[in-house]
DNA sequence: CTGCATCCTCTTAGATACTG
DNA sequence: CAGTATCTAAGAGGATGCAG
């Protein structure tokens, strides 16, 4: 049943899995999909989460080099500090972002991404890769 | 410059390119990261048709085999009528949907995914790996 | 059957001011 | 420096009615 694959099919090797949206794709959901099992799915969550506002520029000025809070309010131009803190958080929360925060006066605070946020690159790299393919039409 | 790849950098290659996420991380966006780039990316637009409410199930459906009108909106459960048309309307601008009408009395109405869509069920793929990677943490 | 137009609500995000 | 609190504005999404 597990084999490490889930959530979205390859096109030519579509298979079960636990999830809600791979199970539509693989044929186990002949009917209605429950609206509670999609806004569960931790696919959709994570596609919301880069969906948004300000996540995947952040995403993408952390897999550059580690940020201070106010040297990323710089770079992303028009984010309030409201938004920057929320999204970090939301980052935090998913395990894809670390803060450290160092004892100085003023109190200093350094994010970064993790490993899991650092291996996300990597789906996205694909994603961004089909973004471009074939451009023309 | 242009070896097929773009926008997000895998972890151990980056490389530049036009697209201004690309740009942030290759090391070509030094300081502020205008919003109106940022904004007017591919890859900005790609991540957030995919992160709305309902674009990312409907994507799924389709991708099981092409679907009528009222059978998407039986099948998604609660979506509404008019987010049911927007969805399919926005999924078409972006190539990914075929409509296909059936001039029949009353009329049909058949979506599919296109080409292009069916290329983009591949990084989706990749990200709904990642997401059940390690969900032990 | 498929879908547009209208109205209305609720969530999200921006502005501003203030704190450890 | 790195946030939090509050208020307001904008937009996404839902309900309903009508039309080709």
């Amino acid at each position: 049943m597990s084999d490490g694959n889930t959530g979205v099919p390859h096109p030519d090797a579509p298979h079960p899995d636990a999830h809600m949206v791979a199970a539509a794709v693989g044929g186990l959901m002949p009917g209605r999909v429950p609206a509670a099992e999609y806004e569960a799915c931790p696919v959709t969550h994570a596609v919301r989460m880069l969906g948004d506002k300000w996540t995947l520029l952040v995403l993408m000025l952390l897999a550059e080099r580690a940020h201070r809070f106010n040297e990323l309010h710089r770079r992303v131009d028009g984010i309030s500090q409201r938004m920057l803190t929320r999204t970090l958080r939301a980052l935090e929360d998913d395990r894809l972002v670390a803060r450290t925060v160092f004892p100085t006066v003023p109190p200093g605070v350094e994010y970064d991404l993790t490993e899991r946020g650092r291996e996300l690159l990597v789906p996205l790299s694909a994603l961004a890769d089909w973004v471009v393919k074939d451009r023309a039409a």
